[in-house]
DNA sequence: TTTAAGTGTTACACTCTATAACTTATGTTT
DNA sequence: AAACATAAGTTATAGAGTGTAACACTTAAA
C-alpha cells in the first residue's frame, strides 16, 4: 500500500502560486532567451514575492521541468498513440498527424525546444521519447541486441525532434502532409531498412 | 584587393593571453557544467586579471565560440575528407574513420557536445556540418528541391551529433567499425533511399 | 474563534558582471 | 639604449541576481 494517499488536499494557496509561477515562465519563455530569464522576472510576472519561489522550486530548471512534465505527458501519450497506429494500417497518415499536432499546440513545442538549451532537460525529453519508440523498435531488431534497439530508439527521438526544430524555425514551411511522408521515409522506413540490413550483415 | 593584410603582426602578449583565456575554458568545461562556469573562474585559471577577459572578449560565449572555431575548422576539414570518400568507393570504411577520429579527439568532442547546451552555439555547430553534406547531398535531389536538400542535410548533421553523444555517453561501447557501419547504414543509406522514394513518389 | 500554514515586507550578505582611472610591464621603433 | 605605444595589472565602484532571516499579515481549516 502506498505510505500517502495521492490527492491528499493541498492547500488551493500553493496550488494558485504554483500555477501562477508556471504560467508566468511559460510567458516569458515565449517572449525572450531562456538564459536572460531572472527568478524576479518570473515573481513580478507571477504577481507574487519574490522569496515565494524560493518557498516551492530550487531553481528555474526545476520550475521549468514542472511545466514540461505537465505538457509532456500529453504531447507523449499523443505520440504513443501515433506509434501504435504504425504497428497497424495507418502508417500513410501517421506523421502528418503529428505534425498536424505540432500546429495545434505550438506554443507547448515552442517551449520544448527552447527547453532543449539546457542540457539536462534535453536528454530527458529525449529520453522520454526514446522509450516510446523502444516498444515499436523491439519488434524490429530479431537479434534482441538491446544497444542496437537503444541506438535506434535514440536516432528516431532525437531526429524527430531536430526535424520539428527545423520545422518551426522555417516558418512551417511543408505542408504537415509533405512533412508527414519525410519524416516516415526518412526516419521511420529508414530506421526499419537499418535493422534488416544489419542483421543480414551479421547472418 | 582585401583591405587589411591578413596576419598583420599580432601583438605577442594578446596572443599570449588569448591562448590563455582559451585553455582556461576549455580545462574548465572538462571539468565542471559550462553554465556554473564565470569569468572570475577563467581569469584565475588563465592566471589574468579579471578585466583583462573584457579587454578581448565581450562574453564567455564568445570565447568558448572562438575555442570552438579553431577546433572545428580541423574537424569539419576531417569530415568533409570523409564526405568527399563517400563519393568514390570508400564507402564501407567512412563511418570507421568518424568514430576513430572522435576517440583520438575526445577532448574536443566533450566539448563539442557540451557547447551544445547554448542553443546559439549548438545551432552554428549544427549549419556548419549541414553544410558540408549540402554538398552530397545535392546531386541526390534531382529535382533541385532547395528545401528538401536542406532537410536531408540537417537531418544527416543532427542524426551524426546525436548518435556521437549517445556514443559517448554510453562508454563508447561498439566499437567503432561497428559504430561506423550503424552510421553509413541508418543515416547516409537511409537518406539517399529517402531521395529516390520522394521523388519517385513526385513523379 | 482559534490555530496552522502560506504569503508579503524589509533587510542583509554574497557573487557576478561591467566599467573607470590609474599604474606597471612589455614589445616595438628610432 | 632611449622613447614611445600598447597591453596588462591594481584598485575602486556600481548594479543585478541569488539566497536567507526575522517578522508581520492573510487565508484555510478545526
Amino acid at each position: 500500500m502506498p505510505i500517502r494517499t495521492l490527492p491528499l488536499k493541498v492547500d488551493p494557496r500553493v496550488r494558485r502560486t504554483r500555477r501562477m509561477l508556471r504560467d508566468a515562465l511559460v510567458s516569458l519563455i515565449l517572449e525572450k532567451d531562456y538564459s536572460s530569464i531572472s527568478i524576479k522576472d518570473i515573481t513580478e510576472r507571477a504577481d507574487v514575492a519574490y522569496i515565494t519561489f524560493f518557498r516551492h522550486f530550487e531553481s528555474i530548471d526545476q520550475l521549468l521541468m514542472e511545466v514540461l512534465d505537465e505538457g509532456l505527458a500529453e504531447l507523449l501519450g499523443h505520440i504513443e498513440t501515433l506509434a501504435k497506429q504504425s504497428e497497424t494500417s495507418a502508417l500513410e497518415t501517421e506523421g502528418r498527424l503529428i505534425f498536424e499536432y505540432i500546429e495545434q499546440k505550438a506554443d507547448l513545442f515552442r517551449i520544448l525546444i527552447k527547453s532543449q538549451s539546457v542540457t539536462r532537460i534535453r536528454k530527458k525529453v529525449v529520453r522520454n521519447i526514446a522509450i516510446i519508440f523502444q516498444k515499436s523498435c523491439t519488434p524490429l531488431a530479431r537479434s534482441d541486441n538491446t544497444v542496437t534497439i537503444a541506438i535506434l530508439s535514440n536516432h528516431i527521438a532525437t531526429s524527430l525532434l531536430a526535424l520539428i526544430e527545423w520545422w518551426l524555425d522555417n516558418n512551417r514551411k511543408p505542408v504537415p502532409a509533405q512533412m508527414g511522408k519525410i519524416y516516415k521515409s526518412l526516419i521511420i522506413d529508414a530506421t526499419v531498412g537499418t535493422v534488416s540490413s544489419l542483421s543480414a550483415a551479421s547472418r
